[in-house]
DNA sequence: ACCTTCTATCTGGATTACAGATGGATTCCA
DNA sequence: TGGAATCCATCTGTAATCCAGATAGAAGGT
C-alpha cells in the first residue's frame, strides 16, 4: 500500500471541487488523470472513497474518514515544507502573486519597483483573477502570497491580515433613471443590480445584493460597459471606473445612505510560509495599509 | 517543491543506518538511489542534510530539523495507512513474520497449522532473522508482526507486549574445564563466553556478558560447533541446543546462582496496525504466552 | 429532444526510476 | 606503509511509469 502525494492531493481536491473534472480544471490536470488517481488510491486501500452511481462523486462514509486523514497529512507535508522554506536561506526563484481587482493598482506600482529592485533574480507572477479564488489559489499552492476579500468562509489553512477597505460608488448609465441623483435608498430596489462573481462565488456574493433582480457578470470590464448601456446599476471602486473604457459615459450620483465597501486582507498559507522575498513583500503590504480616506475622482 | 515519499524515507534510514550503503541495505535498494535521492532532496530544500567531508555522512544542524518533520510526517502516513487497514473489510494477501530464533519452532508449528486452514489465502512469510534486528524489520516495513527480544532501547515506533521469557542455560564441550560441574559462579569469567549477536547489537548484548574474554559470533549453529571444540562456552535456550547438530558433544552442567533468561516480545507497528488475518495470530500468540515451567532436555 | 457536462477507458509519446558498473576516496588492519 | 574493505558520487541503459488528449457513454438541465 503505497499512496502517493498526487493521489491524496487528487481525493481531496474531489472532495472540495465537487467533481472530477472540477478537480482537474483547479489542478491543472487532465481530468482523467483525477479519476485514474483516485480510482487508484481506492484499489490500493480497498474500499471505495466515492460513490458513483449518480452523475456526481459522492463522499462514501470510508472516504470522509480517509479525508480526515488525508487532510491531516498534507497538513504536516506543508509545515514541513514551511520549515524547509525557512531553514532555506536562499531568495526564492519565484513569487506567485495573486491580487483581487479591487485592490488599488496604482499602490502597486511603487511597491513592485522597490521589490525589482531588491530581488533582482526573482520571478514575478502577477495575477489578477476572477474566474478563480484567491484563497483557494493560495491554498491550492499555485500562488504565494495574495490580496482577496474577506471571505464570508475563511480558509482555515490560511494566515491573513486586514489591509483595510475600498469604498465603492453607485454606477449607472447617463441615460439610467438613477443618473440625475435624488433618490431614496429604496429605489434601489426597482431597477436591475449587476454584481461581479465567478460561478463558485454567487453563494459567498449574496450579501451584496441590494436588488431583487441581478445580473452575475465575470468581468468588470464587461459589467461596467453592460451598465453604461443602462442595463443596470453597480457598485464598484473609484480606481476600476477610472480604467474602464465606458469611463466617459458612466456617472457616479450621490446614494445617501449607501455607504458600501469591500474589505480587504492578505494572505498566505499557514504552514508552507513564504520565502524571504515573499516576507518581505508581505511586510511592506501590511505596514502600507489602504489609506482611510480617498480622494474624489478626477472628472 | 515536491520532497516524495521515498525521498523522505531515503533521508531517514541513511540517520537511522548511519550510511547510504547501510540504508540501502536495509532498504533493499542500490546504494546509488539512496545517494540521490537525498542528494536531490538537498537541492529540493537548498541545505544540506549531511555534512559530507568524511567518508560517512553526518547530519548537520539543519538536517537535525529536518529529520524531526520528517519522522513526524512518515508517523503519520502510516496513521493514515493504519486508519485505511481497519477500514478495509478484506483479509491481506500476505503476512510477514520475523520470529527471533529464542523463541521456540514447536510452539509456532500448531499454531500456524491453525492460521493456514483459517485464512488459506494468506500468503506467510517467515523469517528467523539474524543479520536483522526484528523491531527494525517491523519499523522499516519488511515484517508486519515479530518476536523478538525485549530491547534495552525499545522503538518507539511499536507496539509491544511480553509473551514470557526462555530459560538459558550453560553449555560447553565434553572436554572443556566447567564439564564436570561443582564450580562457583566466579569460575566462569576465567573461561572465554561466547555470544550471539550481529555488528549492530553488540552495544546492546554487553548486558550479557560475564567473561572479560568475548567472542562475538552471527550464527547459533556456528556458535554452538565452536562450544563443542572447546572454544569457549555460551548460555543457550533448550530448543536451540536439542535442534544443534553439535548437541551429542555438548553438555550443560549445573551452574549454582546462575539464573539467566531471554524475556521475548510481541511487536507489530503502532501506526500501521494489522490486518484481520495479523490480528488474529497476533491475539492467538499473545493468549498462548510461554510456558512458565521447562521440561528437561530429553538425553 | 438537444445540449452540456461528467466519468471511465484507451493510446501514444515523453519522462522518470532504478539497478548495476565504475572510479576515487576514506578507513582499518596487519 | 601497503593492501583490503567499505563508502560515495557519477554514469549508462533498460524498463516502467506518467500524463495529456481523444473518445464513447451516461447523467442532468433546459
Amino acid at each position: 500500500m503505497n499512496p502517493t502525494h498526487e493521489q491524496l492531493v487528487a481525493f481531496v481536491t474531489t472532495v472540495e471541487a465537487g467533481s472530477f473534472s472540477a478537480a482537474a480544471r483547479r489542478l491543472g490536470k487532465a481530468q482523467s488523470l483525477v479519476s485514474t488517481h483516485v480510482a487508484n488510491l481506492e484499489l490500493e486501500f480497498g474500499f471505495a472513497l466515492f460513490d458513483r452511481s449518480k452523475r456526481l462523486p459522492v463522499l462514501t462514509a470510508n472516504g470522509r474518514r480517509m479525508l480526515a486523514e488525508a487532510l491531516s497529512l498534507l497538513e504536516q507535508r506543508e509545515h514541513l515544507l514551511g520549515v524547509a522554506r525557512r531553514l532555506d536561506q536562499r531568495i526564492e526563484p519565484r513569487l506567485r502573486l495573486a491580487i483581487d481587482e479591487f485592490y488599488p493598482e496604482r499602490l502597486i506600482g511603487g511597491l513592485m519597483d522597490d521589490f525589482a529592485a531588491r530581488f533582482p533574480t526573482v520571478e514575478v507572477e502577477l495575477h489578477f483573477p476572477l474566474l478563480d479564488d484567491v484563497g483557494r489559489m493560495i491554498d491550492a499552492g499555485s500562488a504565494d502570497l495574495g490580496v482577496m476579500c474577506r471571505p464570508s468562509e475563511p480558509l482555515a489553512t490560511l494566515e491573513t491580515r486586514p489591509i483595510g477597505r475600498v469604498p465603492l460608488r453607485l454606477v449607472c448609465g447617463r441615460d439610467h433613471p438613477l443618473a440625475a441623483g435624488g433618490f431614496e435608498r429604496e429605489d434601489l430596489k426597482r431597477y436591475r443590480q449587476l454584481i461581479v462573481a465567478t460561478r463558485g462565488q454567487r453563494s459567498s456574493r449574496q450579501a451584496e445584493r441590494i436588488a431583487p433582480d441581478v445580473w452575475w457578470v465575470e468581468s468588470h470590464f464587461v459589467m461596467l460597459e453592460l451598465v453604461k448601456h443602462g442595463v443596470g446599476w453597480t457598485l464598484m471602486s473609484d480606481h476600476v471606473i477610472a480604467a474602464s473604457p465606458a469611463r466617459p459615459e458612466l456617472v457616479t450620483p450621490i446614494a445617501p445612505g449607501l455607504e458600501r465597501w469591500v474589505e480587504l486582507e492578505l494572505g498566505w498559507h499557514r504552514q508552507r510560509g513564504l520565502g524571504i522575498a515573499g516576507g518581505w513583500l508581505r511586510d511592506r503590504l501590511l505596514a502600507e495599509a489602504l489609506p482611510d480616506r480617498w480622494p474624489p475622482l478626477e472628472r
